[in-house]
DNA sequence: CCATCTGCTTTTTTT
DNA sequence: AAGCAGATGG
């Protein structure tokens, strides 16, 4: 080895470089993807404590998912090794506040033991709570009152502030709810996952103490996807970095797409007018794809009008060109996309189907891919949908387990109460609860003293008191156990595994799943006793899907855009690439040309996951949840440089064959028909003064336009351009057309004179 | 109290 | 298409 060869800064650019020597002070990194972010990042951790002398313990690394949080702890392990790296604090925001409120959750009236509530646990709390407050689910959905609460937490907002300026009836319901539901999770001794942040803030917010306390113990921070940040994130950092500003972030705005969980593009954009004296550094050279995946990533994202105008480099020139494929629907276009798969193995162009991601916009598009996958003998993986940790049995186990460490917890106790079915309904769980307050004691302790309950039926009381027992013994058993063997007793005695195993296969794939979890609680048992259960819990309800992502499994990844981020692919297919998918029918149905930028960055985010080839694949019609659709091709795909993308329509011949037999004319008319007679239907139950609009609809249907989505068509001055969509107005057709290059124009067909095009995606 | 049936919503994306 | 809440009957 070089006398001088230096593992920390030999393998940097000279701009990454600066920003790993930046000594004090705020630090911007503006990394766009595939920039080597996550390296600036580790590097900079190991030169802190090698040439700055930062005690590692000194340092905290944010990260937003476990996944990236583990990575950052495998590189560091390379560079300052194990004993460095122990000391170092590296995890994600959740997790950090999780911690933080472990030791001081008693400032901000929580109780150290605090249970941390999933989505299906809040759901429950929320219409407990908008039960109690009589808001009618029918009239305010659950979700939207969620979503509002939700907000304002991120907001570091209370249900006062909301009270105090309404935008709504919604946010008026909201706060009384909001009210309740708050009282509710302390009432469980449990928090949710807005509450993690909000109550860190606030811990800071209320005491000096602490506050300088973590401000000590913190010199140098450094924050990944600083971009995806919102206001609690961001005042929490605020808070952690003191005076002293040792905070460094790294972000790239046009990969900003969580706004509507709270995140705000502002932070990053406005970093340096938050810290003037912060440094930047710009990281534009890419080293994961082609020069051809680039420009066509940056072709899309530069459509967006908010954004800072820049521009990715490689040395990787030319690459193969950007392949868009159509198909008849969502099964057709899955199995134009496995047969590829197949012929990139055979002509050794992808090592192995690890090195292929599919991507889709929403979950539910994954279905129609695996059930082909599975018929042409594709291995795939899928992350995220529904994970593992939300299998019924799983759930159950961990609601005993939770039970088990707190006793607080009613909606735990709940869900465990009458599974295995022992007799108790929702009368006796009302007396018991009701026997708690009243007694001022937790739920789980009153169902051991089941004996004092006395306003139910001796039956009830019987079956009460020997689930009690069993819960009596289980607690003690919690005590000296070690976690796996905690969960044998516990399936064991509470009846639990008899339930599962009833003889049917789904009971044996069920009991599968427990014994897997118990697999996973293996992991703890190198801890002290009594940490195991809470540690395994806490890691439990902080995972996220990413999370799952196994690198190394021989599979084809199907996963959202969403979930991708991070992640990158030699071979990336773009699923679902239609108006209304992708993007989003609730995009465009916004009017909001903000959220259809988000849509865009989004599409930026897939493509710039590939390194060598990129594919964007469309349906002419789908089937989604219930009825089908006939979308035009997304925008996105007009937005594809003119220039290294190859149109394919007839990929087989076989395929060929099948789609002449398609009479698309009459599929059209029936269609149209159906939607028709829904409207109809619909229309039929309401108040006059709004069928006016729906006639003026129906003549507009009625005439027959001459051009149609995804038609190919040739204009004298704007040269050759792709239909988006056509509408008959009057007597004449507005044919909204988007050109290669001038963008997207609306024409009347009589004016402007139109001739057909010889369609490359045509039949 | 439990099992079964029916009709209804749900789904955009996630820590 | 499917999972779930609410209704119904045992």
């Amino acid at each position: 080895m070089d006398v001088m060869s230096d593992p920390i800064l030999d393998p940097l650019n000279p701009e990454q470089r600066a920003a790993v020597t930046h000594g004090d002070g705020p630090l911007l990194i503006l990394a766009g993807a595939g920039s080597g972010k996550t390296r600036v990042l580790t590097h900079r951790v190991a030169y802190l404590i090698r040439d700055l002398a930062v005690p590692a313990s000194a340092i905290l690394a944010v990260t937003f998912t476990n996944k990236a949080a583990k990575e950052m702890r495998e590189r560091l392990d390379r560079l300052v090794g194990k004993e460095r790296l122990a000391e170092l604090t590296v995890g994600t925001f959740h997790g950090f506040c999780a911690r933080l409120l472990r030791r001081e959750g008693p400032l901000v009236g929580i109780d150290r033991s605090f249970a941390i509530y999933d989505e299906a646990d809040q759901r429950a709390v929320l219409r407990q709570a908008m039960a109690e407050t009589n808001a009618s689910e029918k009239v305010f959905a659950p979700g939207a009152i969620s979503s509002v609460i939700s907000s304002a937490k991120n907001e570091l907002k209370g249900p006062a502030d909301l009270a105090a300026s309404p935008k709504g009836q919604l946010d008026r319901i909201a706060a009384i709810v909001w009210k309740r539901y708050d009282e509710l999770l302390r009432d469980n001794n449990a928090v949710d996952f807005d509450d993690l942040l909000l109550l860190a803030c606030r811990v800071f917010e209320t005491s000096d103490r602490a506050l300088e306390k973590w401000q000590d113990r913190y010199q140098h921070i450094l924050v990944d996807e600083y971009q995806d940040t919102n206001r609690a994130q961001y005042v929490l950092l605020r808070y952690l970095a003191g005076f002293k500003q040792n905070l460094a972030v790294v972000g790239d705005d046009d990969q900003s797409v969580f706004s509507w969980r709270g995140a705000d593009v502002r932070n990053i954009l406005d970093f340096e007018r938050d810290y003037p004296n912060a440094k930047v550094v710009k990281l534009e050279q890419n080293y994961r794809s082609t020069q051809r995946i680039l420009d066509a990533a940056h072709s899309v994202v530069r459509n967006n009008a908010a954004r800072k105008e820049k521009k990715l480099w490689t040395d990787r020139q030319g690459g193969s060109d950007i392949v868009v494929m159509q198909a008849y629907d969502e099964s057709h276009e899955a199995e134009l996309v496995a047969r590829e798969i197949e012929r990139l193995q055979r002509e050794g162009e992808a090592h192995g189907t690890r090195d292929v991601a599919v991507l889709y916009r929403t979950n539910a598009q994954s279905r129609a891919i695996e059930d082909t996958f599975r018929a042409f003998g594709l291995a795939y993986q899928i992350v995220g949908g529904v994970s593992f940790y939300q299998r019924r049995e799983v759930k159950d186990t961990l609601a005993y387990l939770r039970l088990i460490r707190n006793p607080q917890d009613a909606f735990a106790l709940a869900r465990v109460l009458n599974t295995p079915p022992r007799g108790l309904g929702d009368k006796t769980r009302a007396a018991l609860l009701a026997a708690a307050r009243e007694h001022e004691i937790s739920v789980g302790e009153a169902l051991e003293k089941a004996e004092m309950i006395t306003t139910i039926p001796r039956r009830q009381q019987d079956a009460l008191i020997s689930f009690g027992k069993v819960m009596t013994r289980l607690r003690s058993a919690g005590g000296q156990l070690a976690l796996p063997r905690l969960i044998d007793e516990l399936v064991a005695l509470t009846g639990y595994q008899t339930y599962l195993k009833d003889g049917t296969e789904e009971g044996e794939e069920r009991w599968a799943n427990v014994q897997e979890l118990r697999t996973l609680a293996e992991d703890y048992i190198a801890l002290p006793q009594e940490e195991q259960l809470p540690s395994f819990l806490e890691e439990i309800a902080l995972v996220s899907d990413v999370d799952e992502y196994q690198e190394a499994k021989p599979a084809a990844t199907l996963i959202t855009m969403h979930a991708v981020k991070g992640l990158e692919f030699p071979v990336v297919f773009m699923t679902g690439m239609e108006e209304g998918v992708f993007p989003h029918i609730r995009a465009i149905d916004s009017g909001k040309e903000s959220e259809l930028e988000e849509e865009r960055r989004l599409c930026y985010v897939g493509i710039t996951r590939a390194k060598d080839r990129a594919y964007l694949t469309y349906a002419r019609r789908r089937s989604l949840f219930g009825h089908t659709n006939m979308n035009p091709p997304s925008r996105f795909l007009m937005e594809l440089p003119s220039e290294g993308v190859e149109l394919r329509g007839d990929i087989e011949t076989e395929e060929r064959d099948s789609w002449a037999d398609l009479d698309w004319e009459r599929d059209r008319t029936r269609y149209e028909e159906r939607k028709q007679a829904r409207r109809d239907a619909m229309l039929a139950g309401l108040p006059a003064a709004w069928t006016g609009r729906a006639t003026k609809q129906r003549t507009a249907v009625d005439h027959e336009t001459r051009f149609r989505a995804g038609d190919r068509v040739l204009h004298p001055s704007l040269g050759e351009g792709m239909v988006v969509s056509s509408v008959a107005r009057d007597d004449d057709e507005e044919v909204t057309v988007a050109f290669p290059d001038k963008g997207v124009k609306k024409l009347m067909a009589s004016f402007a004179k139109l001739a057909r095009a010889e369609s490359p995606l045509g039949r």
